[in-house]
DNA sequence: AGATTGGATATTGTATCCAATCTTCCACCA
DNA sequence: TGGTGGAAGATTGGATACAATATCCAATCT
């Protein structure tokens, strides 16, 4: 279930998966687990040895990692991954503090038990992963708590970008939740706004994940803007 | 320049440009024009005989055009032209009226004289094109004025999502020019959206076309839910 | 008759090969 | 000394060849 979030194209039954979507999939966990950084070039050839494929489907996956946003290319030139700048950053959550909330307000009347209980087990491995500082995986998990709580949004396209929107976050999102009490707090926030759903409490619920996003904004901006790291979003044009 | 508004790959020189984008193009173009329609089926063979060159590039085409909402592909299935359900169209006009006023809040008090031109210079054709019934025109056109008047939003990802957004209605959005009086109607507000810019008096500017956006929605889901035409969107698994 | 299996055909997916473009770096010259 | 031109290598883009999968249809069985 986790899985079926976090990596978009994974919604066939595996048996009729194609060589390269799961291209696809390689490279953007690649990029999340920082193995690619900002800015990096993407060689076809090395990916390709690498995964033990050909160039074809490598491309085929460049293609859609830049639809994703997570990379950027250039004819003849290449692929390099795609870094934010503080004013994309800015930019993303601004679009999170507009589309989410519209989310949850639909989502939240009808989520179910079963929603219920993927939430408790995020929140659950949330908390135990606090002391194990495995930044990764907090992001993964943050990523996975707001997808999941507007699953029964039913709105696919609103769905698919904010996703989309996570996605391309989530490497910036763990900068904020790493320093200060970032993650202290939003343990607490998305505890709360489960709260607040389970009670029908559902407009308080929309509030508070409206300021939670706003605060995360308001704090990763003040991060990357004075720690002055203008090197974030090179490798652009 | 509208070109470049209307085909989101050519933002490269021309000279650069790939076999693959430009097949991207000429897919797109083939939709708008209905050549393709709704829930067809593309053969990659076919395309690639009548664009002279081999499928690779057409597999490329279709991976960016599936991400733009245009085409659904399954593996070992081959791609179809996507059409958008009633409750689609929907959500895609809920995402408009959410987004585009918060473009044109930002752009509309940086509009040059430049942007005015083109502006004007597309309702002008607007205007003329009333009596040609040239109807794949009429939704290019507006496409473009809608594209153009955000131009100066500064927002590049949120630019892309409404251009998305405006591409893959815009089969639909020609539906509502046709019949009423949804062009005369849409020449009107157009025209005033652009005179509340050009005064300054950009929250009714705003306003306008918030309500502009709404209505033609309102009068589009009437259309395509009681002329009970449920084919559309079909083709889908 | 209706369902089912097997194979022929059509279509997509991947690998390999060749062409086009970019990058690097060194020789050469002012 | 410093800059310029231009091969040589590296890398991407596209075409072709081959493999895998799906679809269709006829023959067979119940």
């Amino acid at each position: 279930m986790l899985d079926r979030i976090l990596s978009p194209s994974r919604k066939q039954p595996l048996s009729r998966r194609t060589t390269s979507t799961t291209a696809a999939d390689e490279i953007r966990k690649k990029i999340f687990d920082g193995e690619l950084r900002d800015g990096q070039p993407i060689r076809q050839d090395i990916l390709a040895a690498e995964l033990g494929i050909s160039r074809t489907p490598i491309r085929e996956a460049l293609v859609q990692l830049e639809a994703e946003g997570l990379v950027r290319s250039e004819p003849h030139k290449g692929a390099v991954v795609a870094g934010l700048s503080p004013t994309e950053i800015e930019e993303t959550f601004e679009l999170r503090e507009l589309l989410e909330p519209m989310l949850l307000k639909t989502s939240a009347p009808r989520l179910t038990e079963e929603d219920f209980a993927e939430l408790a087990s995020i929140l659950k491995e949330y908390s135990g992963e606090l002391r194990t500082r495995n930044v990764r995986r907090w992001g993964e998990l943050n990523t996975a708590f707001h997808a999941t709580l507007y699953a029964r949004a039913d709105r696919p396209q609103t769905q698919a970008m904010v996703a989309r929107l996570l996605n391309s976050s989530d490497r910036y999102t763990r900068l904020q939740l790493v320093m200060t009490k970032g993650l202290r707090r939003a343990e607490a926030e998305h505890a709360l706004i489960v709260d607040y759903c389970r009670k029908g409490q559902f407009d308080q619920a929309v509030d508070l994940l409206r300021a939670h996003i706003h605060h995360v904004k308001t704090e990763l901006m003040r991060y990357v803007t004075k720690a002055n790291k203008p090197k974030a979003g090179a490798g652009r044009k």
